[in-house]
RNA sequence: CGGGGAGUAGCGCAGUUGGCUAGCGCGCUUGCUUUGGGAGCAAGAGGUCGAGGGUUCAAACCCCUCCUCCCCGACCA
């Protein structure tokens, strides 16, 4: 991609108003821009953020044998009735009525959505065990929202739901979701704390949060400086068991539920057992904010001059910089590496800009892409150009001829 | 919803004991010179001063009402 093709209208300043640096970030790099208070558009380089993440999260879903599918938005407020949840997520649920009269919500989560497809198509054990996912955009009313898109009224998660014939089953498959969390996380180049969890609106037994220290937090977690055991706090006083304890703030990026028989029960989702008795669907539940986990990515990838992405999250592989635009011989270069590149399957941004090397050299830190290709008069003299790595801020000069196999080598490590 | 802050050009801000044509920096347009860490000179464009009402000869500034955004709390991915 050239840059003068694209739409990146970085931001020079932090807008007005904005403390958290992943919400300043977003916004300088232009990942999101606001419409109003927790809602956000995901511009260019922020959707190709997202599809990144997604992707990492398909792979993962699909690699333990979930199948992907796509529920709506628009729910009739009926079937939230059948659990009750009309209720008891009255404050955050977006409700109106339709032209009909029907009284309507947008989704604010799947559980019942999911399974009156479950209580539709599966009449046998036969049909079991099989876990949905889907990601998709949940609508709730916060009364509160945070840091642009680490809490929202309109954000996107993923959302998986298994369906199991008995508890061992759903013991299973939780625990594949766990592992696959771990792994989802990590290629997003963080580190998870796990702990066990309240269920709250979510109902069913066992649940475990996945979370980040983060200054952005809304949790806080007490660490056992000793034992190095991991407490959600609940009432803000250290544990009272022995050891020093530290508190720390951090940030849900997602919660597995084991559910049970709670919409299964209320939805009538049923089937038939090996032994002939009708028994409700064991069921588990598993999120993660996918929205929310790209704040993250940024809270903990960052300095003082922009983004630092993680490889797999990155907008682009590798950005290459021709200092001098108007220098024919740096520009020929730059594209023919752009050609090069670009077929070999990396994802370049080629700063075709006529702007001062200053302006683009921040802009470039400020997106955050990995690797950087600095091609320069001074350099080329040489018959060289530089390598400089985002992360590190190492710069490395290698030949003209070598930049490819340099540049692959680094982008498939 | 309770508490605190803030709305003046695309962005960041000044101006507020009422008084001339509403300013500054960045960005933007045109031309020339530049180009290794947010370049220089010159000439330009761009404003319902958040909205409505009131006081006044006169309101960005004073009064009333409302809207919006940000931060702290209760809740969540």
């Amino acid at each position: 991609m050239y840059w003068s093709k694209f739409f990146i209208p970085t931001l020079k300043e932090p807008p007005i108003g904005t403390e958290a640096v992943s919400h300043q970030l977003s916004l300088r790099a232009s990942l999101v821009h606001m419409l109003t208070s927790g809602v956000y558009s995901y511009l260019p380089t922020g959707y190709k953020v997202l599809r990144n993440v997604e992707n990492i999260i398909r792979q993962e879903m699909n690699a333990i044998g979930c199948c992907e599918l796509l529920l709506p938005s628009l729910h009739p407020i009926e079937v939230w009735k059948k659990t009750g949840r009309d209720i008891t997520l009255k404050e955050i649920m977006i409700t109106f009525d339709n032209k009909k009269g029907q009284h309507m919500c947008l989704g604010p989560t799947h559980e019942e959505i999911i399974t009156t497809i479950a209580k539709d198509f599966i009449q046998s054990y036969r049909q079991l065990p099989v876990t949905l996912y889907q990601i998709q955009t949940k609508f709730r009313d916060e009364m509160r929202t945070r840091f642009g898109i680490v809490r929202a009224c309109e954000f996107i998660m993923k959302d998986a739901y298994s369906f199991d014939r008995d508890w061992e089953g759903l013991k299973k498959n939780y625990n594949l979701q766990f592992n696959a969390y771990n792994r989802i996380f990590k290629r997003c180049g963080l580190d998870p704390i796990v702990v066990s969890a309240d269920s709250g609106a979510m109902g069913g037994s066992i649940s475990h949060e996945f979370l980040v220290t983060a200054p952005i937090g809304e949790d806080a977690l007490w660490v056992n400086a000793d034992s190095g055991e991991i407490l959600k706090d609940e009432d803000g006083k250290a544990p009272l068991k022995p050891g020093s304890w530290d508190k720390k703030i951090a940030i849900e990026l997602g919660h597995i539920f084991q559910l049970g028989t709670k919409y299964s029960d209320a939805l009538g989702a049923v089937f038939l057992d090996e032994d002939g008795k009708q028994k409700p669907i064991i069921m588990g539940c598993y999120g993660i904010g996918v929205s929310r986990l790209i704040a993250a990515i940024i809270e903990l990838n960052s300095d003082g001059n922009g983004i630092i992405w993680p490889k797999e999250v990155s907008p682009f592989d590798v950005e290459i910089v021709p200092v001098q635009v108007s220098d024919g011989v740096s520009m020929e270069l730059a594209e023919t590496y752009y050609q090069e590149l670009s077929s070999s399957g990396v994802d370049v941004l080629l700063d075709d800009r006529d702007e001062s090397a200053g302006r683009k050299f921040n802009d470039a830190d400020l997106i955050g892409v990995p690797y950087r290709v600095i091609i320069g008069k001074r350099m080329l003299a040489q018959n060289q150009v530089e390598i400089k790595d985002r992360r590190t801020g190492q710069i490395q000069a290698v030949s003209k001829e070598a930049l490819k196999e340099e540049i692959l080598k680094r982008t498939r490590s």
